[in-house]
DNA sequence: TTGTATGCGTTATCAC
DNA sequence: GTGATAACGCATACAA
């Protein structure tokens, strides 16, 4: 068979409205002035035949396909994916469509991904995770949404990148792990561990650079074997507290860059026969959904997530329509008190 | 400013390759003939301009426009949206493209969500939750899917719906439920529990028949306060189960009918100074990516992601390709035995 | 093998 | 106010 969808067009709802395509199309837009009484009797036969225009070709004609599209990492990503959600959500309710690409399935190929989601003419794109979010973005990288960003607008999030036509929605996460290390050390904390995920990263860079301020503004010890990198995986947050528990002298409590490493430390702080926080504290970045139910309670940092969502399509609603909107927009994160690190 | 993306098409091509638009498009479709000379002239000219076919344009002289509608019921929940992510994969990797729409933010216009989506001129939907995953689909829901099911072919993932053009590809959850249940019974297990999620789902109605169903042919009680049903949420699996602790006599396990309520079913036992398997052991269903991770491990089913997603895509792609393919599919799932539920 | 012309369903610029 | 008509960028039937 075929999907012969013969749908109705303006030309069908002119026709048995005894009008021109024109003034149906006035009708439907809302814009130009259509006589009241014309203007019934054409919502009246769209009514009918319960019309729906077709967006495609408006697209086309309008060079606008209120579609946006999102580069996403992975899906499966707690962090992400809620901002995913959220970003959708918010663009249904103004009539738009985000059109998903994600990255992590296309290797080194972001850049191919991009092209292909391009192709379908969406108004702008938005970066979230992938390549923007490297502390030192390789250049060629940078010369490819260089060249996009001269056609659409871009909007990273948490992340830097800073051309024409590039907005920046971020949560300051500087400031966002300063305060989660203020809140270890008013637990009495001396003695702090790190574990990270990929180095390179500005989620992770940011983090051990204030990290280390922190610790030289207390005058306390900033050990290298108790500061340990490996990926964003459960798997490798584990593996990280093994290493920090078989040293001679641990710390008191381990932050984790992330909850997902947050995760698997506590795992293996159990799976070692001692507990958390009683033997050691944890804590983790990011309040994904599972760290308010996990055993014990994840003591982390939480994003604005539907500020992050919303600013990020905002700003491209913006730039289409031609108004103005802050090139960066910073926001807060919010420290969340729960089990995993105690009161020394 | 405005976005004048004013691309090149394929006059500019033309043009350039002092050939007509008509031998342009052929070598760019690739199926009708062509002199090698003028193809290589052509494609070269192509490379040179690194031109990209508008998707738009084509997509409305094709009236195919080699995009999806995604319904979903809520892309938060770890369930759906790893399947979510396996069928956008799948879909980039086929030169389709996903238009998510997230049910939960219409609250009952399910409906109205799908026509926007439709305005996109999707080639197909896939349903994923939502209301077609109810047991008793509403008269006026299955008259709108009706509806819609004449103009294009529809998906349903773990669903029932039986129209033309409709196709399922689905988990036999009744099977994948006995076959935990067999196995808890495995462990000689003989007071059993169960908690459920929100009634009238087929996902819970099924789960509930199974049990009793095994559970008589067993001999064994089926006790109505040992059966608690509530919401698909972690504190809905907390509550049910600070309902059974409060028993003057419990079960030595609870079944969940997925790994949310098994989650919240679990922090309950730990809650109330009890220890799970120790104490009293908990399945669940689903093996959603937290239950590997969660302390305990979570003994539960789980699904074929990837399969349910990729299945559900290709038989959206037959039917517009007019290929024949199977109404229906129905997939197994595995137990996966971890700590949650002991052997007594 | 290649080019011309038409249609896909809209919107928008003209006249009237 | 309203109605022809020309784009929008591409694919294809038909002619050459």
């Amino acid at each position: 068979m075929s999907l012969l969808k013969d749908h109705i067009t303006i030309y069908d709802i002119a026709r048995r409205a005894g009008v021109s395509i024109a003034t149906v199309s006035r009708v439907l837009t809302g814009k130009l002035n259509v006589k009241e009484e014309t203007r019934d009797k054409v919502r009246k036969v769209i009514e009918e035949c319960s019309y729906e225009p077709n967006l495609i070709a408006r697209a086309l004609c309008n060079r606008i396909s209120n579609t946006i599209g999102l580069l996403v990492e992975e899906l499966s990503n707690p962090f992400f994916v809620t901002i995913c959600n959220e970003a959708e959500v918010f663009c249904t309710s103004v009539g738009y469509t985000l059109l998903f690409g994600i990255i992590n399935s296309w290797q080194e190929n972001e850049t191919h991904l991009l092209h292909l989601i391009e192709k379908r003419q969406v108004d702008g794109f938005i970066f979230l995770g992938g390549k923007a979010n490297l502390a030192q973005p390789k250049k060629s990288f940078l010369e490819e949404i260089k060249s996009v960003s001269q056609r659409l607008p871009l909007v990273f999030i948490n992340s830097r990148i800073d051309f024409e036509n590039c907005y920046i929605v971020r949560t300051d996460e500087r400031m966002a792990f300063a305060k989660i290390i203020d809140y270890v050390l008013s637990c009495n904390h001396k003695k702090i561990g790190l574990i990270t995920g990929e180095r390179g990263f500005l989620i992770t860079e940011e983090k051990i650079d204030v990290f280390k301020e922190k610790l030289s503004a207390e005058n306390l010890e900033i050990r290298k074997e108790w500061i340990v990198s490996g990926q964003y995986l459960v798997e490798s947050g584990a593996a990280s507290m093994e290493k920090i528990l078989a040293l001679k002298e641990r710390p008191t409590v381990v932050m984790c860059t992330n909850d997902t490493l947050a995760i698997g430390a506590i795992k293996q702080v159990f799976k070692s026969g001692l507990t958390v926080p009683g033997d050691i504290s944890v804590t983790g970045f990011d309040d994904i959904f599972i760290s308010r139910h996990f055993l014990p309670g994840i003591t982390t940092m939480k994003q604005d997530y539907s500020q992050l969502a919303e600013l990020g399509v905002k700003k491209i609603l913006s730039h289409v329509s031609a108004e103005n909107c802050p090139r960066e927009t910073v926001l807060e994160a919010e420290l969340i008190v729960r089990d995993s690190c105690r009161m020394l």
